[in-house]
DNA sequence: CTAGGGTTAG
C-alpha cells in the first residue's frame, strides 16, 4: 500500500479530469480509493516520508474528494485539515472552485471561497480568477460582480472571464460595457484575450458582438495574425453566420489545419455535407498537414452522407498516416460503419483503438443496438460497469432502446437506478428514451412517472408519452396530452403528428385523424409527409372507410409507398372486402414482396369467402418465396426468468400443467369457427390441418403466467408477431373467468384485458 | 483555437 501511494501521490500535479466528465475518470478511480479515515499526522513508519512533502497526502484525498463530487465531504475534511494545521494547496482550491462551478453549487463554491480568504492573506492571482470562474459558472453574474469590483489585482484573465460570463448568458450590454471599462482601465488587450472572448461566443444571439469585436480587432490592426483569424473564423460558424466564416478564411493567407477544421463543422451544421468533402479534396490538393481532428469531421460528414465508398478510402488514408488507432479518429470510423450498416467493420475499427474512451464505448454500444443485437448489447454494458469503466449518458440512451426489444422491464428499471446514481438521468435525450422503455416494457404508469419527473420536456419528450398512451390504445388521454404540450408552450414536429393520428386510428376517430391531417400545414407549420398519409389512409381503413381510402392515396401529393396499401389491405381483412383487398394486395406486392402481410391476408379473404383455389396459390407463393424469417414466439417473465413459448411447445418442464390449465380455460371457451391461418402458423410451419387453437404459443405463456405467478398481478406476455384474432379473443376470455388482468405486447402494440374487454377496442 | 457517440414513429 505504502508504495502505491507515493506513486498516486506523484500522479497529482499532472493528473486533469476532463472537464465534460460527470463520473470519476478510471485514474481518478485510484485516488478514490484513498480512505476518507486516511491520517491527517501522517507518520506511518513504513512510508518513505522524505518524497513525500507535509500536507501532500491530504491534498491528494482532498482533491480526489472533489474530483468525486463530495463537496460536503470536502468541507468537512478543509476544516479537519484546519485542526491538524495542515495547509491547503492551491492546486486544492483549483479543484475544488472547478468542480462547485461544474457543478453549480454555489453554496459549497462560496464557502471554498470564504475559507481561501480567511486561510490565505494574499491568494495567488489565478486562484482569485478560479474564484470568479466558479461564480460565473454557477450562473450568480452578481456575486461575480462584487467579487470583481473588490478585486486588488484585475488582471487581463479577470476581465475575460467576466466579459464572457455576460457574453454567454445573453447579456450583450453589459459586455460590450465591461470591454470598453476593460480599454479604459490602460489594460491592453492581447491576441489571447480576443481568442477567449471569442471563444465564448457560440449562438446566434451574440453574432452582433462577434461583428462589433471583429471590426475592433481590424481597425487595430490586430487581424491578419493566424490565430485571430482562426478564431473569428470559428465564431462566425457557431453564431451560425457560414459567409462570414468563409469570408475570413477565404483571406487567410496562411491557413492551418484548425481553420480548415471549424469551417468543415459548420457545413456539417448546415447539413452542407457534400461541401465538406469538397473540402477536404482542397485540403488534400494544398497539401495541407490533415490532423485527427480532420479526419473526425470528414468521418462525420461520409457517415451522415452513408458514403461507405469515400469513407472507406479515407479510412485507408488514415491508416497510412498512422492515425486510424487514435480515439479521435477511430471512434468516428466505428460510427461511420454503423451508420453504413456494416458491423463488421464497425467491430474491427473498434478493435484497433489503443485506448478506446466513454465516447468510442457509446458508439460501438451503439452499433450493437442499431444492428438489432440486443441481448449482447446489454452484456457489454453490464461487464464495462463491472469493470468500472467510465461511461457517459449516450451509453444509457442505446440500453434504453435495447430493453424493450428484449422486453425486459427489471433491466430497465436497474439502468435507471444506476443512472440516476451517475446523475446522468437528468440529460433529455435519455429521458425521452426512458419514457419509451418504459411504455413498451408495459408499464405506462412508469412512464409516465418518469415524463413528469421532468422539469421542462421538449417536444421529443412529450411526443414519447403521447405515443406511449397511443400505443397502449388510450386515445384521449393521448390527444389530452397533446394539447397540454400546446398549452405548455412547446411545438409539434413531425413525429408528434405520427403518434397523435396512430391515436386516432387505434380509436375510430376519423373526423379528428382528418381534422389534424389538414391543420398541420397551416395551424401548426410542420408540413405533412406521406408517412402521415399513411396514417391516415390507416385511420379511414380501420374504421371501414375503404373508398374514403382509396381517394385519399388517389388524391394526396405522395406516390403511395407500401405503407398506404399496407394500411388499406389491413382494413379490408378487418371488414371482410375482397375486391379493394385484392387491388391492395397487387400494389403491395409490387412494392415489396417481402412483405408476409399480403400473402398472409389474402389467403384468409379469399378462404373465408370459401375460395379455397385462389386461397391455396398465396398459400403457394409464399412458401415458394421462403417467406419465414423469424420464428413465432411468446415469452413471460417470471421470478425474473424468462420463459419462452412456441406454438405447440411440449419443452418446457411444466408443460402438462400448463396443457391442463389450457384445457380447463378451455371448457367454456368456443374457438371462432371459419378457423384461419394466422401468422404464427404460418411463421412457424403450414400446418396442414387446423386443429385446435389450443397449442398457440400466447396461450402457453398466459396458462403458464396463470399456474406461476400470484393472482393479484397482471399476466404481461410479449410476443413477437401479432396478436391472432383466436387468442385475442380467449385472452378476453380468460380475464372474465380468472378475474387476472392480462397484458399482451404484440410485435405492434399493447392489449390490456380486463374482465372480457380489451384496451385495443378489437382494433389492431 | 478545431473533433467523434444519442432521443420521439408506423
Amino acid at each position: 500500500m505504502s508504495s502505491s501511494l507515493t506513486v498516486q501521490c506523484s500522479l497529482l500535479p499532472s493528473c486533469a479530469l476532463h472537464h465534460h466528465d460527470q463520473t470519476p475518470s478510471t485514474k481518478a478511480a485510484n485516488f478514490a480509493q484513498i480512505p476518507s479515515w486516511v491520517s491527517l499526522k501522517f507518520t506511518a513508519p513504513s512510508i518513505n516520508t522524505s518524497q513525500i512533502e507535509s500536507g501532500q497526502v491530504e491534498n491528494v484525498h482532498l482533491v480526489s474528494l472533489s474530483k468525486q463530487g463530495k463537496l460536503k465531504e470536502a468541507r468537512d475534511f478543509l476544516k479537519h485539515m484546519n485542526e491538524a494545521g495542515v495547509s491547503v494547496s492551491p492546486q486544492s482550491y483549483k479543484c475544488l472552485f472547478e468542480k462547485c462551478g461544474l457543478m453549480g453549487s454555489l453554496s459549497d463554491g462560496k464557502f471554498v471561497h470564504d475559507w481561501l480568504r480567511k486561510t490565505i492573506k494574499s491568494p495567488p492571482e489565478f486562484l482569485e480568477n478560479d474564484a470568479l470562474q466558479m461564480y460565473c459558472d454557477c450562473g450568480s453574474l452578481s456575486d461575480a460582480q462584487k467579487m470583481f469590483d473588490e478585486m486588488l489585482h484585475k488582471n487581463l484573465v479577470s476581465w475575460v472571464i467576466i466579459i464572457s460570463a455576460y457574453a454567454q448568458k445573453g447579456i450583450l450590454k453589459r459586455a460590450i460595457l465591461m470591454f470598453s471599462h476593460m480599454l479604459e482601465s490602460g489594460i491592453r488587450p492581447n491576441s489571447s484575450i480576443f481568442t477567449s472572448l471569442l471563444r465564448s461566443l457560440t449562438e446566434h444571439s451574440l453574432l452582433e458582438l462577434g461583428k462589433q469585436i471583429h471590426s475592433y480587432l481590424i481597425r487595430t490592426g490586430m487581424n491578419s495574425n493566424v490565430s485571430i483569424d482562426t478564431s473569428i473564423a470559428n465564431m462566425y460558424v457557431k453564431c451560425g453566420w457560414l459567409e462570414g466564416a468563409k469570408l475570413v478564411f477565404d483571406r487567410m493567407a496562411d491557413k492551418n489545419a484548425v481553420v480548415w477544421t471549424g469551417l468543415m463543422v459548420g457545413y456539417t451544421e448546415d447539413e452542407k455535407l457534400e461541401e465538406v468533402l469538397e473540402l477536404f479534396a482542397e485540403m488534400v490538393r494544398k497539401s495541407v498537414e490533415v490532423d485527427d481532428f480532420v479526419f473526425s469531421i470528414i468521418l462525420k460528414a461520409c457517415a451522415g452522407l452513408e458514403d461507405l465508398i469515400m469513407g472507406r478510402q479515407i479510412h485507408g488514408y488514415s491508416v497510412k498516416l498512422g492515425l486510424d488507432s487514435e480515439v479521435s479518429v477511430g471512434t468516428p470510423l466505428v460510427d461511420l460503419y454503423v451508420k453504413c450498416a456494416n458491423f463488421e467493420s464497425a467491430c474491427r475499427a473498434f478493435e484497433r483503438i489503443h485506448e478506446p474512451n466513454d465516447v468510442s464505448w457509446s458508439a460501438i454500444i451503439s452499433g450493437y443496438c442499431q444492428s438489432g443485437k440486443f441481448e449482447e448489447c446489454v452484456k457489454i454494458f453490464q461487464s464495462l460497469i463491472r469493470k468500472g469503466v467510465t461511461l457517459n449518458s449516450f451509453v444509457y440512451t442505446s440500453i434504453f432502446q435495447a430493453c424493450p426489444a428484449i422486453a425486459d422491464v427489471n433491466l430497465g428499471t436497474q439502468v435507471h437506478a444506476d443512472a440516476i446514481k451517475r446523475g446522468l438521468v437528468a440529460l433529455l435525450h435519455g429521458a425521452s428514451a426512458m419514457i419509451t422503455m418504459y411504455s413498451k416494457c408495459g408499464r405506462l404508469d412508469f412512464a409516465y412517472r418518469a415524463f413528469e419527473s421532468i422539469g421542462k420536456p421538449d417536444t421529443v419528450a412529450w411526443t414519447s408519452i403521447i405515443s406511449g398512451y397511443a400505443y397502449h390504445g388510450n386515445a384521449s388521454e393521448a390527444l389530452r396530452l397533446f394539447h397540454r404540450m400546446q398549452d405548455s408552450g412547446v411545438r409539434p414536429n413531425s413525429v408528434t403528428f405520427i403518434a397523435v393520428l396512430t391515436a386516432c386510428s387505434h380509436s375510430g376517430l376519423v373526423t379528428e385523424g382528418k381534422q389534424y391531417l389538414d391543420s398541420m400545414s397551416c395551424v401548426y407549420d410542420v408540413e405533412p409527409t406521406i408517412d402521415h398519409y399513411d396514417c391516415m389512409i390507416d385511420v379511414y381503413s380501420r374504421a371501414g372507410l375503404l373508398q374514403e381510402a382509396l381517394e385519399l392515396i388517389k388524391g394526396m401529393p405522395f406516390e403511395p409507398d407500401a405503407m398506404s396499401w399496407k394500411s388499406l389491405l389491413g382494413g379490408c381483412w378487418i371488414h371482410r372486402n375482397l375486391e379493394v383487398g385484392k387491388f391492395a394486395a397487387e400494389n403491395l406486392l409490387q412494392l415489396d414482396p417481402e412483405d408476409t402481410a399480403s400473402y398472409i391476408i389474402m389467403f384468409n379473404l379469399y378462404a373465408s369467402s370459401g375460395k379455397w383455389e385462389e386461397a391455396a396459390v398465396f398459400r403457394r407463393m409464399m412458401a415458394e418465396r421462403n417467406l419465414r424469417k423469424e420464428i413465432g414466439c411468446s415469452w413471460i417473465t417470471v421470478k425474473g426468468e424468462k420463459h419462452r413459448f412456441i406454438v405447440g411447445d411440449q419443452h418446457h418442464p411444466q408443460i402438462e400443467q400448463i396443457y391442463s390449465k389450457l384445457k380447463e380455460l378451455s371448457i367454456s371457451f368456443r374457438e371462432a369457427e371459419d378457423s384461419l391461418l394466422t401468422e404464427e402458423d404460418v411463421l412457424n410451419g403450414f400446418p396442414e390441418r387446423r386443429e385446435q387453437l389450443l397449442d398457440h404459443s400466447e396461450r402457453l405463456a398466459i396458462a403458464f403466467g396463470l399456474i406461476s405467478t400470484p393472482s393479484n398481478v397482471p399476466i404481461v406476455v410479449f410476443k413477437n408477431i401479432r396478436a391472432c384474432k383466436d387468442c385475442h379473443e380467449f385472452a378476453k376470455h380468460v380475464s372474465v373467468v380468472t378475474g387476472r388482468a392480462i397484458v399482451v405486447r404484440d410485435s405492434s402494440r399493447f392489449h390490456h384485458f380486463e374482465l372480457g374487454e380489451c384496451s385495443c377496442r378489437d382494433y389492431w
